[in-house]
RNA sequence: GCGCCCGUAGCUCAACUGGAUAGAGCAACGGCCUUCUAAGCCGUAGGUUACAGGUUCGAGUCCUGUCGGGCGCGCCA
């Protein structure tokens, strides 16, 4: 449609051109708005403002030449001239319901980019430690993720999910040693587990299923650490108990606990996730860049180009070149890699598999950290630009009108299964696909277990299960009902019929700016403008009562409603239920 | 102190990415169920878009400053 009126208005501005009314070589850029109000007619154009300028005339008098200039097209009944010197473009009663048209053909296809045409990109998103169970903050993040990779998919670009799994840091030594100190105690041995241990139930019942399955066989005395722990600072006792652990268990013993631990909760949030309709393609291990010698590749790469430097014992990336605050440690002075070393190393391999775009989905507290990622990906000479780093504000919760902590360690958490299985996964990522990432969010606990009305989703569902229904009650009348899309649909034509069938059309533009702008939330929007034209038409129009050929139009116009309806819900990965 | 994000109706949020009279839901008030699902519809009320300047035909949107909130500023991950 827009297309259309594009080359039509493109032969007015030629005609200009060659009247040396608009210079010849001014660049121009035709924008077609669907409009606000129907006065307005359906479509606007602002090019007359634009061009006022460089034509050296006031836009209303450069309006009226261009329509002047409009080559006539029975797609267009009407032109005017409004305002400060807008176009206002009003079509054809066909151009509203050739939609129809197209929705029966593509049906689930309708308002979807051909598949794979455009870009492959890669969203990773979630990738938190493995060190616990996800909780609402995740869900925030796992709903926009996976939303906005639908969103990428429907408008024809290729998608891939990934995981990023730190698997390899201080955290996950952490929770291993207090998956073994609560082994100990339920080994019934006295030991304390240390203030800033992992101190959830679930890291309990590992322990406990451990001794259950081992008993004493791993019982060794880390005494020592808790009687010395009195002269240490916390984060330091923490690493003495740590590197304790490890030497007392030996290699093969201090494994067990780490892999139990990390094994049983990446698969205790790979199902979780899973239940919430997010599926992943792959799951990247941090481990993994260790022991295939790409994060020692990748710094020997920076060394040898001299972007790191040694100082103090330690090797230093030089991100302030590429723009970052300060220089970066890559390599402790202990020899081991810092996690910036491991996700340079990373980030490398991801643009290395081929992607033309790579999006990570990251909390805000970690947007500090954007330049030295970049650097890095511009120091290995690859194009910062093909990196774009999402960030999602935090959730605050509330719950009784008092803020909610959030701190894994703590195990002072609402998980994002507690979430769904008091409102559902349905809900809960309608809930969070209607705010864009970059919006502060508070997230009321209470609103949210108790939201019926609340939730926008349910005014969506039922306008598509009320449609569901109409058709039931149709065939039990032994109406027609087949053959929709050689309805007559010059029988619609009343206010909400119109209204109706604009924002069935306005479907596949939705779809293509809410990907271009990394922008799910705007299918919800958009949803809910469809639901409520149907509402309203539903309410007034009773269309099984209505006579032939009008109904079967009606009919139609129903259940184009009802696909369209279905294919954005599916985008936002929420079920169009038959029945309510 | 420096950096990033945000500030829109009583509350939670939109606003086609610079367009015309800033819109929804909830809460409030008034109507509509013997007729296809009332989880619905129709209507009323609610605004100096935090504040002050600037840019231009035109600003909630861009720039500068101020105020307020969130988050960062480790040889943690």
């Amino acid at each position: 449609m827009k297309d259309q009126l594009h080359a039509l208005f493109s032969q007015a501005i030629n005609t200009l051109k060659s009247n040396q009314v608009i210079p010849t070589d001014h660049q121009v850029n035709l924008v077609f708005e669907r409009t606000r109000q129907k006065e307005h007619g359906d479509f606007a154009c602002n090019i007359a403002m634009m061009l006022a300028k460089p034509a050296r005339k006031n836009p209303r008098e450069l309006a009226a030449l261009m329509v002047e200039a409009l080559p006539s097209d029975p797609l267009i009944t009407k032109v005017d001239i409004a305002g400060p010197g807008f176009i206002n473009v009003f079509l054809a009663s066909d151009a509203h319901t050739s939609v129809l048209k197209a929705i029966f053909d593509k049906s689930d296809q309708y308002g979807l980019g051909k598949p794979n045409s455009k870009q492959k990109i890669m969203v990773e998103f979630v990738s938190a430690n493995p060190t616990g169970p996800l909780h609402v903050g995740h869900g925030r993040g796992a709903a926009y993720g996976d939303a906005l990779a639908r969103v990428l998919t429907a408008a024809g670009n290729q998608v891939e999910r990934e995981y990023y799994v730190n698997d390899a840091g201080r955290q996950m030594d952490i929770l291993a040693v207090s998956v073994f100190i609560r082994y100990l105690q339920a080994m019934g041995l006295s030991v304390d587990l240390p203030d800033n241990g992992y101190k959830g139930q679930y890291v309990i019942n590992m322990g406990a299923s451990l001794a259950q399955q081992h008993g004493n066989k791993y019982i060794v005395s880390i005494d020592d650490i808790v009687k010395a722990r009195s002269n240490l600072e916390d984060e330091a006792a923490l690493d003495a108990t740590i590197a304790l652990t490890k030497e007392r268990l030996g290699a093969k013993g201090y494994k067990l606990f780490f892999d139990l631990a990390l094994n049983s909760i990446l698969d205790d949030i790979k199902q979780d996730l899973s239940e919430f309709g997010v599926d992943y393609d792959t799951w990247y291990s941090e481990r993994s860049l260790f022991d295939s010698g790409k994060i020692e590749r990748a710094v020997e790469k920076l060394k040898a180009s001299g972007d790191v430097y040694e100082k103090g014992g330690a090797w230093w990336f030089r991100t302030t070149d590429y723009g970052d605050e300060k220089d970066r440690v890559v390599v402790r002075d202990n020899g081991q890699p810092t996690y910036f070393a491991s996700d340079i190393a990373y980030h490398q391999d991801k643009l290395d598999r081929g992607f033309d775009l790579a999006i990570n989905v990251w909390g805000s507290d970690h947007h500090g950290y954007i330049p030295r990622v970049k650097a890095a990906l511009q120091a290995l000479g690859l194009d910062q630009n093909r990196l774009n780093v999402l960030l999602v504000q935090f959730a605050v919760l509330y719950r009784g009108g008092e803020k909610v902590g959030m701190s894994t360690r703590s195990g002072e958490f609402v998980t994002l299964r507690e979430l769904r299985e008091d409102i559902g996964s349905d809900a809960a990522r309608f809930f969070y696909a209607q705010r864009k990432s970059e919006q502060h969010m508070d997230f009321d606990l209470d609103l949210a277990k108790a939201q019926n009305n609340e939730n926008p989703m349910y005014y969506v569902q039922y306008a598509h299960a009320r449609i569901c229904r109409l058709f039931e009650n149709a065939v039990g009348q032994s109406i027609d009902v087949t053959n929709l899309a050689d309805a007559d649909f010059d029988q619609l034509g009343n206010d909400q019929e119109s209204t109706l069938l604009t924002a069935l059309q306005r479907f596949p533009e939705v779809v293509e700016k809410a990907a271009q702008h990394f922008e799910p939330h705007q299918i919800t929007y958009y949803l809910k403008d469809v639901a409520t034209a149907y509402h309203s038409y539903y309410n007034s129009n009773k269309v099984l009562d209505t006579e032939e050929p009008r109904r079967k139009a009606m009919l139609a116009l129903s259940a184009a409603t009802k696909q369209v309806i279905y294919n954005g819900l599916t985008i936002i990965g929420v079920r169009a239920p038959e029945s309510m």
